[in-house]
DNA sequence: ACAAAAGTGTTCGATATACACCCATGA
DNA sequence: TCATGGGTGTATATCGAACACTTTTGT
């Protein structure tokens, strides 16, 4: 059914998490031995992407990508920005890595950025003989060929939809509680919030629903839980016309 | 110093300008003519884009296109989104088209969005045996290609940034009224804003600064002249971090 | 009984909204 | 002197920010 890769253009994928405590992006260990001695020539880590098909579009191709590393089908996807400079593959290390494995590539590659959000962290990655682990956003530092500068760009794009938009409730839980929503707006905004307040806010999203049913187990007051209606959320959205100085 | 053009990839641009009444967009008329009997087969309108050079990243492909186009430099251009449907050329009047002029050209193209802001309507379009205009954006019904669809998405891209930042500046002359302001914010947000709390936000903006110069000229009371500084707006911009319902 | 997180209200200042009249100029 | 758009202030309602104690459960 897949035809021809499209050798100038990929898709880059940047998979989101949240585990109570942090926001996580999945990343994939590159690591490239010597030929005869073994020895590691460098390790560094990436996103996850990949070329597009001749006979795919994008959203396609980065559902395709997330589905091969998580075997999770409909989830979030949202394209942010694409990625063409002229040097996003040219540092040594990335040419050998592509001379090596994906020799019948072109050397001028635009990359056309996705992000994703999952569910939860309790998604079993599957490995194929690639380490790939979560990493909190945070504690990143350089990544390989232009991923820092793609991933920076989908942490500005989550945060800022975030401030507009019911986003992120992919990355709770479906039931979930009115303190691990609020960590997950602190970690996403990056930001302490308070807690009355926060709630005074989230009694005004009608498409948050209290449910019948509170927390289990836990050696404290139990909490309520609540989900997310996405059907309640496109009904009752009102454009903004107005703009803040 | 160009080389190959990349048969796949392609950067659209929407050039927005204001004539202090209405959101313009500039288009291309896009007439196709009978071989033999010169009749009209079929004539529309079509964003401006072309495909990029294999040694020319997205920014400067589309900084060429709106050049080639208008003769301008330094304006301001920005990516938006990008495009990569299936069938997004697959219409009979485009197929006919591609196979006449661009023949070279693969039907499998993925186009980098930008959209262009203009200082004012004066500019010197070079037409090249083209016939270019300027078009109200609330008066365009179907264009070629997705071009519909990609103006849609720049609009509500535009729209969705005047409301939280200082853009559009660039579509009025350097030193403008008040109510110039006003009325750009109005046709690009598609409403109508109060007078004297418009000016009471725009008094908080100090990247909005009054000039020492008036209107000349107009057979009313002339208005206090104002020019946008980015310096102050770069130098004063604090990040939000709240959010809001 | 203690630890741990849940849940709740008020005050104060800032901001948004609604609204109407006088002013300076050119014709 | 008239037509045209420029320029201004106040009252009211709403929203955001700051802040501390009681409740419920498991151990």
């Amino acid at each position: 059914m897949e035809t021809n890769l499209l050798k100038n253009i990929s898709v880059d994928c940047v998979i989101f998490g949240f585990d109570m405590e942090s926001l996580n992006v999945l990343l994939v260990e590159r690591t490239m031995n010597a030929s005869q001695s073994n020895d590691t020539l460098f390790s560094d880590l990436t996103l996850t992407g990949h070329h597009i098909y001749e006979n795919e579009d994008l959203d396609g191709a980065a559902k395709r990508i997330v589905n091969d590393l998580t075997g999770l089908k409909n989830l979030v996807l949202e394209q942010f920005y694409s990625f063409g400079e002229l040097d996003r593959l040219q540092h040594p290390n990335d040419q050998l890595w592509i001379d090596q494995f994906e020799g019948a590539l072109d050397k001028r590659v635009v990359s056309i950025g996705y992000y994703s959000l999952l569910p939860s962290l309790n998604v079993n990655i599957k490995q194929k003989g690639r380490v790939v682990k979560w990493y909190p956003v945070n504690e990143i530092s350089e990544l390989a060929y232009d991923h820092t500068f793609i991933l920076e760009k989908a942490i500005s794009h989550l945060r800022y939809k975030l401030r507009y938009e019911p986003i992120g409730f992919e990355m709770l839980p479906p039931k979930f509680t009115l303190s691990q929503m609020q960590k997950l707006y602190e970690a996403v905004l990056g930001v302490e919030l308070d807690k009355r307040n926060f709630r005074k806010k989230v009694s005004q999203m009608t498409y948050v629903v209290p449910l019948n049913e509170k927390q289990k187990g836990v050696s404290h007051k139990p909490a309520q839980l609540f989900m997310f209606s996405r059907d309640v959320y496109e009904k009752t959205k009102t454009e903004r016309y107005d703009f803040f100085v």
